[in-house]
DNA sequence: TTGATTGCAAAGCGTTTGCAATGAG
DNA sequence: CTCATTGCAAACGCTTTGCAATCAA
């Protein structure tokens, strides 16, 4: 049981203990893999990252491991409506994400642009310990262009 | 075949003809289980509804006919992580929710607060054909006292 | 009449669970 | 040494599908 990048690496050492989990190879594995993705991974590419190391490791100690390190924190699910549920590390300051519906590409949107809204949510509609989710769907710059191109395309038709 | 409730009756059986559907009583009834619920539905609902006007309706007719009705514009899946897939007509000017994470209880949330971040992210993210998807979740008025007492109980202890 | 629709039962698919073997502390 | 953890296979729950019977148009 041993490795490098000690990003996350010390905190989970820590919380799994704080809790009487034991740090286990898959579970380093595991986070690792998440860490190191830059995108966020649904549970087969985890499995598939993961496997890619250590053939051994089973789909259900993926499974299980991501349900304890979203309990203690380390991880967070994402939902995109239809696709498989995704998973990322928590690191990077709040953010939320874009999805384009032609190439399914995402980026992060920083969550700054809500501040605005969480104070109006707070206050207008009382409610406390407020957390936002938000997804924003359409068509990224190059998406739309082709999607203009193809009904020019059905109107000459 | 007939009924009263017009609201979006009509709008129906237009809609089906147009594109080759049938007219059916138990596509009928369906809408109008959805029509005549003041909450969004999830599809267990929906079949007890629909059940308890005619038990002969099948579970698969309303999964189908779920599909066809979201497909035909009518209704919207509304997503809630953790939860079952509820759904709701589309009547009413666009709306978010606020989902009670202690008493599960729900609410709208006028989408007019949403409007200065809907110009930010078309201008500054370049995103066309914007839809945006918000969920609040935390804790309602009520529930924060709970809370709140709560914790003041376990502080004595 | 005729093709769309329905209900049933079976299949699918992602996720969870029981249990014996293993391994971290 | 002990109990948490793992891997496997079976079970589960929700959703979809194949097909013959039914029904709206």
């Amino acid at each position: 049981m041993k490795e490098g990048k000690h990003t996350i690496m010390t905190p989970l050492q820590k919380v799994l203990h704080k809790y009487g989990h034991k740090l286990t190879p898959q579970r380093y594995m595991i986070l690792s893999v998440l860490q190191e993705a830059r995108e966020h991974l649904c549970l087969e590419q985890v499995v598939q990252h993961v496997q890619k190391r250590n053939p051994q490791v089973s789909q259900t100690t993926v499974y299980r491991t991501l349900a304890l390190l979203q309990e203690l924190g380390l991880i967070r699910q994402v939902h995109f409506p239809g696709k498989p549920l995704y998973y990322e590390i928590i690191l990077e300051r709040e953010h939320h994400h874009f999805l384009c519906t032609r190439c399914q590409a995402t980026r992060h949107l920083d969550s700054h642009l809500l501040t605005h809204l969480f104070e109006q949510l707070q206050t207008q509609y009382h409610i406390h310990d407020l957390t936002l989710g938000l997804l924003a769907t359409g068509y990224c710059d190059a998406c739309w262009l082709m999607v203009q191109q193809e009904e020019e395309m059905q109107a000459l038709e």
